[in-house]
DNA sequence: TTGACGCCAGACCGATCGGTCGGTACGGTC
DNA sequence: GACCGTACCGACCGATCGGTCTGGCGTCAA
């Protein structure tokens, strides 16, 4: 584990952001304690982004985008559903865990009121698109596996939603970061572990025969 | 549905801070603007409540409260674990339902650092104990299930975080809000719906083989 | 040597933050 | 009438908010 580049101050102004806002949401952040916890004058952030919100949207399109890049090659195999949807949700519990402080971010992120001030609207829809994008490529699996009738038929939106809320708020709660503090060999244990009995969640809700 | 009762005014600002702590999150809320919409001048919150992190717990404890007094008679039933645990689930969605503010500021609340200050930790830790008895009487049906090998030998940790995610993220996300608004009548059956899905979800993963 | 430019710090702005102040109106109790 | 506690208010406080302005420091090309 070497840093081959020295982080430029963008670079370093995101990374401290996406834990700021983990923490402490958008509103629970001041200026002064972002730039002071990244070497900076407060003004420098100003420099390198036009306000708070293009700033929070900016670290939210990399995190989606960090994210996407890790489900690609699952979308891309050639599987079926019955393979590939544990795949998608283990790519995405490897992303989640990674990045500790992304799966607190975007749990924040989904579930708000998207109240921006329309002069970085713009910015706002193109990090809708991406979420929907991620969605879209889930639940295009899972109705897959229900048209083949591998998988029950049940609503794949709410079936989207169950999975998110299932995954995003298991790493985003407390836990996982004492794991993380305990060093890199128990926490791939632990992940590992969660990883299994989640996805074992998920896929036993589509398969299982619904005669409660 | 008749209000029997002019609400008092501390009902009000709690009934008022609900809705916009639920919102906006704690840092997101102004006392101005809980004052208007409360129909009270600023400084009258300080007269009810001592500060605004203690307005806050008081928010927490009475939804809380609300929940557990829910799962109440669930938790009493003599009904064995394949019947009480969809029972329990069913319940805290019904509460979730009913109060859609809820589950967004559970959510909120339960994955953030509980980083209050000291003079209001008493406070803080009775709305955790609250949290922790009712997850306590969620386990206890996983584990009973799990020793009587009706469910598979799952985590209950990890079981229970992931039924939290599924639930609360579930109603804490944005399409709840627009059913209520549909009228009471669609709500009701989105609800149901909904309900059905999650709890599926959640039967089946505890009684499915996890041979995949 | 000069000028242009990227990067950054410090002083500063108006607005808003949570919270305190003195004071008013009112109903009950001796 | 004197005196209380409850409920409430407008004015005000120091601190901090997001954001702007001015100007300095280094680098590189001309």
């Amino acid at each position: 584990m070497v840093e081959r580049h020295e982080p430029t101050s963008r670079e370093k102004i995101l990374e401290v952001a996406e834990a700021l806002f983990a923490r402490s949401g958008f509103a629970g952040v001041g200026l002064r304690e972002l730039a002071d916890r990244s070497g900076l004058g407060k003004s420098s952030l100003f420099h390198h982004f036009r306000s708070k919100g293009h700033l929070y949207l900016e670290v939210l399109r990399t995190v989606l985008e960090r994210i996407q890049e890790r489900l690609a090659p699952v979308i891309r195999s050639q599987s079926g559903p019955a393979e590939k949807l544990p795949a998608w949700v283990e790519a995405l519990i490897d992303a989640l865990a990674e990045h500790p402080n992304s799966a607190r971010l975007l749990l924040r992120a989904l579930f708000e009121d998207d109240d921006f001030p329309e002069d970085l609207e713009p910015q706002a829809q193109e990090v809708e698109g991406i979420v929907m994008s991620i969605l879209g490529t889930y639940q295009a699996i899972v109705q897959q596996g229900i048209d083949l009738e591998i998988f029950q038929p049940v609503s794949v939106t709410d079936a989207t939603q169950t999975m998110i809320g299932a995954t995003v708020y298991h790493f985003a709660s407390g836990e996982i970061g004492e794991a993380v503090t305990g060093g890199p060999i128990f926490a791939a244990a632990a992940i590992q572990r969660r990883r299994r009995e989640v996805v074992h969640f998920l896929i036993g809700g589509l398969t299982a025969d619904p005669t409660h």
